[in-house]
This record gives C-alpha cells, sequence and structure tokens, in this order.
DNA sequence: AGACATTGCTAAAACGGTTTAGTAAATTTG
DNA sequence: CAAATTTACTAAACCGTTTTAGCAATGTCT
C-alpha cells in the first residue's frame, strides 16, 4: 500500500505536522528534523496524495481546458500552448473536448466543475440557437473563466485575434491580385469566427466597390469532405464561376482545391484559393497553401496566463480581451487574375 | 459558496449519510426521503464534490494517459479512442505528454500518481539507453497498467499491431511491383516501433532474395523535415539510387516526397515511397500517399478498455497483449517499377 | 405474544492531508 | 536574572465525502 503522512511522521518519530511543514517547505522546523524527515521521504518513496492536498487547501492548483473536437490540429496546438503553460505556472490542465454537442460541452463543464479545477478556458460552440445558461452562470458566480474567442454580450476574459481583420487582409490580398469575382465558403453554425469572417469578407468587397453576391457565399460545414462537396457542386455549373475564393478554414480550401483539380480547373492558374488556420500540413500540400496564420500555440498560451491570473490574483479584472497578431502567409493557391 | 453535502442535509433535515445514500443511489432510505432529497439537491444546484469523493473511496474513477507528443496527428487519435470509451464506461482521462524527454516521461509518471490515477496507459519512450525504472517500479506495485506498444522483457499488458508484418506487408508490396532497389528511412531511436518495421524491412527483403545493403537504411527522426533532408541528402548523389522508399512514417514520407519533386523525381514514376500511419491528410497530398493504417483510434479504445478490466477485476491478468489488424491503403505514391 | 428480521435513519470514524492554537524549551532583552 | 520573545514541535480541528455500527420502529414468523 502506498505511504502516508502518517507513516512518514512515525518512521522518522515526529508529527504529521512536522512532515507537512517539510514537504510545503515552510519555516517552523529545525534542519535536523528537516533533514531527518527528508531522509525517510526518500527512503520510502513517498509521494504526497494530491486529492488528500486538494480537500484540505481548497483548491486544486489544476484548470479545465475544453476544446471542440480533439481530433482536431489547430486545437492541438490551443492544448500545447495550455499544458506548456499550465507547467511553467506550477499548474496542470485537464481537456476536455465537447465534439460539437451542445449537451455534452455543458456535461463537460459539471464534470470539471465537480473536479473542482480552479478555472476552465473554453472555446465555446456557438450555434444559433445555444442558450449559453451553462456559460453565464459560470459568470454570474464569478467562477474564474478564458473565453477563446468572444461570446457577445458576455463579459468575460477572452483570447482572439481580430478574425474581421484577417479576412479583410485575406480578400484584399485577392483583390490586389486582380479577382473581382470571389466567393466565399462560410464558416458553420456553431462557430462564433464564421461572422466575423464573413463580416470581413463583405467589408473588402466594399471598400472596393466590389458588390457582395449572396450566390458566391456558400455556407459549409468545417470538413475536407464538405469543402469538396460545396466545391464540386459550384464549380461544376458552367457559366459565371468565381476566379477566387476565400475559405473559412484550411480544411475546407483543401477539399474545395481538391474538387477544383478533379474537374480540370488549375489552381492557382484559374482559381485562386486562400484558407485560413496555418495548419501544418498547408505547407505539403499538392498546392501549397495561401492561408492566415492563426496563432493557435500563443492562444493557449494567453489564455492561461489570463486564467491563472485571475484565479490567483483576485483584484485583475475577470473582463479582459486579448486580442493576438495573426499573419497572412502566401504559398501557392493565389495567383494573378487573368481574363 | 458552493453547497456541500451538509448543507444539503440540513436543507431537507436529514443526516449526511441520507444525503450520501440518495446521490450513490443505494439502498437504505424510504422514497419520501429520497424524494424530499433530490428535490433540494436540484434546487440548489448541488454538485457534489468529486476530490472529496475520491479521497473517502480511495479510487478517482480517473486514468492517466501518457503520450509522446501532443501535437501529432496519430497520437490526437489514440486519444480520442481513450477519452470516448472512457466516458462509457464512467471514467475520466488526464492527459499528459512526454515530448520526447525520459526525464518529463519520469515526472509525469509521479504526478499522474500523485494525483491518484486509478491506472495508467502509456506510449513509453524507448530510447537505446532508456532505464525503465519508473516503469518497472510500476510493474512490480502492480499498478494497473497497458503499454502501448511493447517494451522487450517486460511484462504488462500492452496494445500494438504487428509491426514486423505490416512491414514485410509494405515491402512485399513495392517488390511485387518490381522493385528491388528499395530503401528504409528508418524509425527513431525513441521508438519501440522502429526496430520492428526495421525487421520486418530485412525479412521481406530476405524472403525475396533481395540482399540488405546497410547504406539503403538510413535513419531518421520522424518528422517532415528530417524526411525532406535525408531524402535530399540520398537523392542528390548520383548513381545507383534506391527505386522504393518504404518510410518509417507518412511525417517522413512527405517530406521525402517533397525532397524528390524538388529535385526534379517524380513520384511514383521514378520513384515509389511508402509511408506507415495513414494521417489523415495523406489523402489529400500533392501526390496521395500509399501506407500503412494504423488503427489509433482502436488502440486507444482497445487499451482504455483493457486497462479499466485490471482495475475493476482483480482476477484479471496483467501480462495480456492485444494485437490489432492494420491495413495497407494503396494510393497513388507507388507505381510499377521501369527500367 | 414473543423472537427475529427488516427498514429507515443517524452519529461517528475514516480517507490523507493542512492549519490553527497551544506548549515547552531555548534565546534574547533590559 | 526575570521577563519577553522566538523557536521547535505537536494535538486537534478541519476539508467534504463514504462507510460502519448501532438504534428504533415496524413487519413477519411460529
Amino acid at each position: 500500500m502506498r505511504m502516508t503522512i502518517s507513516d512518514i511522521a512515525k518512521l522518522s518519530s515526529v508529527s504529521k505536522s512536522a512532515v507537512s511543514i517539510v514537504l510545503n517547505n515552510k519555516a517552523g522546523v529545525s534542519d535536523k528534523t528537516r533533514k531527518k524527515v527528508l531522509a525517510t521521504i526518500k527512503k520510502y518513496n513517498y509521494n504526497p496524495n494530491q486529492i488528500a492536498q486538494s480537500l484540505a487547501a481548497k483548491e486544486t492548483k489544476s484548470i479545465g481546458l475544453i476544446i471542440k473536437e480533439i481530433d482536431n490540429p489547430y486545437f492541438s496546438k490551443v492544448m500545447k500552448g495550455v499544458y506548456d503553460t499550465c507547467a511553467e505556472l506550477g499548474y496542470s490542465a485537464l481537456l476536455a473536448s465537447s465534439e460539437l454537442s451542445t449537451e455534452k460541452e455543458s456535461e463537460i463543464i459539471t464534470a470539471l466543475l465537480s473536479k473542482r479545477v480552479d478555472g476552465l478556458i473554453i472555446s465555446p460552440l456557438q450555434f444559433e440557437n445555444t442558450n449559453f445558461k451553462h456559460i453565464s452562470d459560470l459568470i454570474s458566480e464569478k467562477f474564474p473563466l478564458v473565453v477563446l474567442g468572444k461570446i457577445s454580450n458576455y463579459l468575460t476574459n477572452s483570447v482572439d485575434i481580430d478574425h474581421v481583420k484577417a479576412a479583410y487582409d485575406a480578400v484584399t490580398e485577392l483583390i490586389e491580385l486582380g479577382h473581382t469575382k470571389i466567393a466565399h465558403f462560410a464558416g458553420p453554425s456553431h462557430s462564433g469566427h464564421g461572422q466575423k469572417r464573413l463580416e470581413g469578407y463583405k467589408k473588402a468587397l466594399f471598400d472596393n466597390n466590389i458588390a457582395v453576391k449572396d450566390q458566391y457565399i456558400l455556407p459549409v460545414e468545417p470538413y475536407t469532405l464538405n469543402g469538396y462537396n460545396v466545391g464540386k457542386e459550384l464549380f461544376s455549373k458552367n457559366g459565371d464561376g468565381p476566379t477566387a475564393v476565400f475559405c473559412y478554414n484550411d480544411l475546407v480550401a483543401i477539399g474545395l482545391i481538391n474538387a477544383l483539380l478533379e474537374l480540370g480547373i488549375r489552381v492557382p492558374e484559374d482559381v485562386s484559393v486562400v484558407g485560413f488556420d496555418n495548419i501544418d500540413f498547408g505547407e505539403y500540400l499538392r498546392i501549397p497553401l495561401t492561408t492566415v496564420n492563426m496563432p493557435a500555440y500563443e492562444i493557449g498560451k494567453a489564455a492561461t496566463k489570463l486564467l491563472i491570473k485571475q484565479i490567483t490574483d483576485s483584484s485583475s479584472p475577470a473582463n479582459e480581451n486579448v486580442i493576438l497578431k495573426y499573419n497572412l502567409i502566401k504559398r501557392n493557391s493565389c495567383a494573378e487574375f487573368c481574363a
């Protein structure tokens, strides 16, 4: 059986309190005793029970991270940022994923709270009909919380990039290459980012006196296959197709490019494509992808720092909005428009 | 402040014990009391403290999962398998990653034990000089453990595919396409799989009376960039280069293909390439990749089932070795050898 | 009706730590 | 040198649950 603090106390012929003091490196015992205790701890390989520690301390030194999909390279990077930063700051992270189900999201929050995490980083599902009760409850009890992205009308800490501006920049790049017939494969219903990127797309067209056409705005689910299907559909019609597409994300862009190539449409000669996220493989695709670099690792890092600040410093405001830098990565999926 | 079981007890004018009985759905209280308690629980939104539960129950209903890299699509799938299966079986998973550092691996094990996980799934680092003390300690105290892959000479539960045979099959495919000059970009030092795949490679050549040449076996680190560099190096030399390469994994294969294309060598016409793992993007690459499908999700699933069996059923053996099926996925990176 | 189970409930002990309050001894101070 | 302070240590309370043991009250058998 595992050793307890009482075992170590007996074996060192001191009290539990003394052992506790040694364990936590506090003042209150002589050097001699400290060494003695340390020796038995080492000898018996004693490993304090963190469960008991957490119960007594009323804090777990752990935070919850709720992502939308485990199996999504963007979130892997966010995770890495969170895990690394937690480690630096002496915390640990509990990962959970809503897998695009609001019901599961809500269950996860309860589960994590019942594990008594000290705070929560959440990338919230934002379907149109989402009721944010589980999140607003957290806010109203002032539970330490950082939201990845932003939920409109909710006052929380958040970390994000300026999606409107990023989309604006991406579309502007296309316009500067001479394109005017620019479509947008627009983001999914559960993503707050989708709205913003669409807004940036429209703004860029507007500022350049290009009319926004509804038939050029196609909603997609953010998966390669869906990008493929929607692409196939759009470009199979003959007549006045777009010469450039700004995609909600890289996955969609990859699907679209596959569809185009299959239809014998060249990328970027005939159609330019720009993605969003900068997933690792963008560089190694058939057509290396031009895309907006989403600083996923930094987002995880910033969110963790912000959260732990809120946890440890009660005077820190709970509505800080960190906006991170992005950048447009130009590779080979875009070219000048040729009539 | 959060409610405790005592609060609920008072508010329902019953004892803590009664509330506990209700919470755990045990027999021992009347229906009337049960309903009364349930009502106050609901009314005050009481959420039991799992930390306290774990302390009292001496089990946490959680398992630790130690992977090698957070940011690796293979492990993302394993994770998903583990998380899904845990959820099914009423457990939760604590993720940690050694990020290829044995020191960190060992620290993580200690940390997870101090969180009192009920068991551990570990994808162990296997550098040549690795001392497996942290793992053999677990074995000797009969701590529930499942190893992903296998550590030779250690008796533990494990889950894996037959890497030797899979590599054998992949290389045989190349041989059947008429190739005889087949190189192997061999796995990294921290991977137990590397050895096995190399073995399968050699065996396939041997069984087909093809001499194994040392200069055709090149060690690589399992990253795209390294595959690229080693590829560039190998194929820049003129003279008797290989016409096919069996790569340790898909990442390496991708790098190699990039190197080949840059050198003006066509894939698969001039050189055939086969990968290993079947990462999601293999399908969408410049040259869709022929590869061995590693059933990552199923590995996670099987490991979790095995572990939880060991945790809950003390009579279950601790040295079960589950071998899962793989399959060779033929896409476009391999072609018949043309002289 | 008396013996014996069963039901419904609770007080108290445990889980393995931390913290508070207190004491005895050692040290400093005036 | 007595008083005051500091140091070294510990017993006991506490964190929020589960579990054990025990006690009435009720129900079931002969």
